[in-house]
RNA sequence: GGCUGGGUGGCAGAGUGGUCAUGCUGCAGACUGCAACUUUGUUUACGCCGGUUCGAUUCCGACCCCAGCCUCCA
């Protein structure tokens, strides 16, 4: 089974080969951290961790970066707004967002490095560059010059005649061409900056992460991640400064990127200011169901985010579950006992097998689907067991079906699970002697408090229930 | 204007040259004391116009819409 991926550079699926099959690398751009991040930063974040998970199940060893862009123009004019040191807002918005990744259920990366981290390799990087003569000082500033990079605009597809017309931007009059950009500005003493061989300053945006992939994954990297809105002019300028440093202009071998959320029918931006963000989503909804509601799409596409997509998201979430709930007394009685098949250590191929076509999550969830309805139709404890345990490996890919079956159901109740106990012993007492009258008072007098039950050949049991 | 990617059934959203996506919702049946859960069935679905083909939602061409990027943005 082949690994297919969607490479941007190459406008083209095609087979995934890394350059070392024994130790995958892949880079992904995370955030500027001066606020609160929003449910589109927690999509991406969310497709290359189900890609790292899919490739950790492919190869023997994947490192994955993720870096945190903590020296930026936002981040000072939002300390000066909040009045507070710069690193301190900076610190504050990295756990936040580490905490806010994590109810997502983002793993961690391998590494999350800092711009701020990096400032000797940056000037390393800048100074090559300078005396490579594909970047020059001009008043106080260092500018990559994009006219000494024949391969510039290869990623995206761009002529250099049709930058200049779109061009929007005004043009510092120290640029050579209108197309340059920045590598280090001038700080004045107010500002974060670092002693440099142009003086004092701070990094442009685009060469830390050229920085932090040579330090920490080398010349070459398998695949490179982030925002479809971070391909021009982001990526197509890292490509620059690390294609003329390394002269490879292939040194990322795989370019991915995922499409916008879109709130209302304009992309979720900061600057539009039509932002969720997901600390706020989390009062309401489990990290859990705005995974699966970001999943529900492919990644490519840009994914349209309402209540309506996060509830249709709850319901679905909730038939899986409900499905591992419903089998667990089956998988429990002791059957044939049947030394469980060859396939018990492999992911269930309805759902690995999308994710390897290009991280098909939609089909992969249905993948998920079509296990829990085999799960739900499972007569003997040795099915059951084996669909049970692929539907918790499928979710394992996907980062889905973690939490604990019963506390899914049953937390958060507002009444005292002793009481509800015993309420529906009395509801028993009274169905045995046909006292429908008083049984059926008492699981309207549950409901009324948020309590639904469910009559098993079993025995009843109860749940919470959601979102009204 | 240029460059990307789209327009699929009530909604979300995959996919395919001729056979079921899937989920949610609605309706009907089974199960149930009644419910719930589960399960089964279900509403001319593929923007518009041509072309290729025995056959196109799927391939080709034109057209109409929508979103993204061309400035900071995941």
């Amino acid at each position: 089974m082949d690994i297919n991926l969607y490479d941007t550079k190459r406008r083209a699926k095609r087979p995934f080969e890394p350059i070392d099959p024994n130790h995958v690398k892949i880079y992904a751009c995370g955030p500027t951290v001066y606020d609160r991040v929003h449910i589109g930063n927690g999509l991406s974040a969310v497709v290359f961790d189900v890609l790292v998970r899919v490739l950790r199940a492919c190869f023997p060893k994947v490192t994955y970066i993720r870096n945190i862009t903590d020296i930026d123009d936002k981040i000072n004019n939002r300390a000066r707004e909040l009045n507070v040191p710069i690193q301190t807002l900076a610190q504050e918005c990295t756990d936040a967002l580490q905490e806010d990744y994590a109810a997502l259920g983002i793993l961690p990366p391998d590494v999350e490095p800092k711009a701020t981290e990096h400032i000797d390799e940056i000037i390393v990087m800048i100074s090559s560059l300078i005396r490579q003569e594909h970047a020059y000082e001009a008043d106080g500033h260092v500018l990559f010059y994009v006219p000494s990079d024949p391969e510039y605009g290869s990623l995206t597809n761009k002529s250099l005649d049709e930058l200049l017309d779109g061009a929007r931007v005004e043009v510092a009059p120290y640029k050579k061409d209108p197309k340059d950009f920045v590598l280090w500005k001038p700080s004045t003493p107010d500002l974060p900056g670092w002693d440099s061989p142009w003086g004092r300053g701070r990094p442009g945006w685009h060469i830390e992460c050229s920085a932090m992939i040579r330090t920490h994954l080398g010349a070459e990297i398998d695949i490179h991640g982030g925002g479809t809105d971070l391909a021009f002019p982001h990526h197509e300028n890292e490509m620059a400064q690390s294609g003329c440093f390394h002269k490879n202009h292939d040194y990322v071998r795989y370019w991915m990127h995922n499409g916008m959320l879109n709130l209302g029918s304009a992309k979720m931006s900061k600057s539009l200011g039509n932002i969720q963000t997901i600390h706020e989503l989390l009062q309401d909804h489990a990290g859990e169901t705005l995974r699966y509601a970001i999943l529900s799409g492919h990644y490519r596409q840009s994914l349209r985010w309402d209540d309506e997509l996060i509830d249709q998201s709850e319901r679905s979430l909730t038939s899986l579950y409900q499905a591992l709930r419903n089998s667990e007394k089956l998988c429990t009685t002791d059957g044939e006992d049947v030394s469980t098949n060859a396939s018990h250590n492999q992911f269930p191929s309805e759902v690995i097998g999308p994710l390897m076509d290009d991280l098909n999550t939609p089909r992969a969830l249905a993948g998920m689907h079509e296990l829990a309805l085999r799960l739900n139709l499972a007569t003997t404890s040795g099915a059951a067991r084996e669909l049970r345990d692929q539907m918790l490996k499928g979710g394992s890919l996907l980062g889905l079906l973690t939490r604990d079956v019963d506390a899914f159901f049953t937390q958060d109740a507002t009444l005292d699970p002793e009481d509800i106990r015993r309420l529906i012993a009395e509801r028993a007492a009274a169905k045995a002697k046909k006292h429908y009258d008083h049984a059926d008072a008492i699981r309207a007098d549950l409901l009324s408090n948020g309590i639904a039950i469910e009559d098993t050949r079993d025995g009843t049991i109860w749940k919470v229930v959601k979102s009204q």
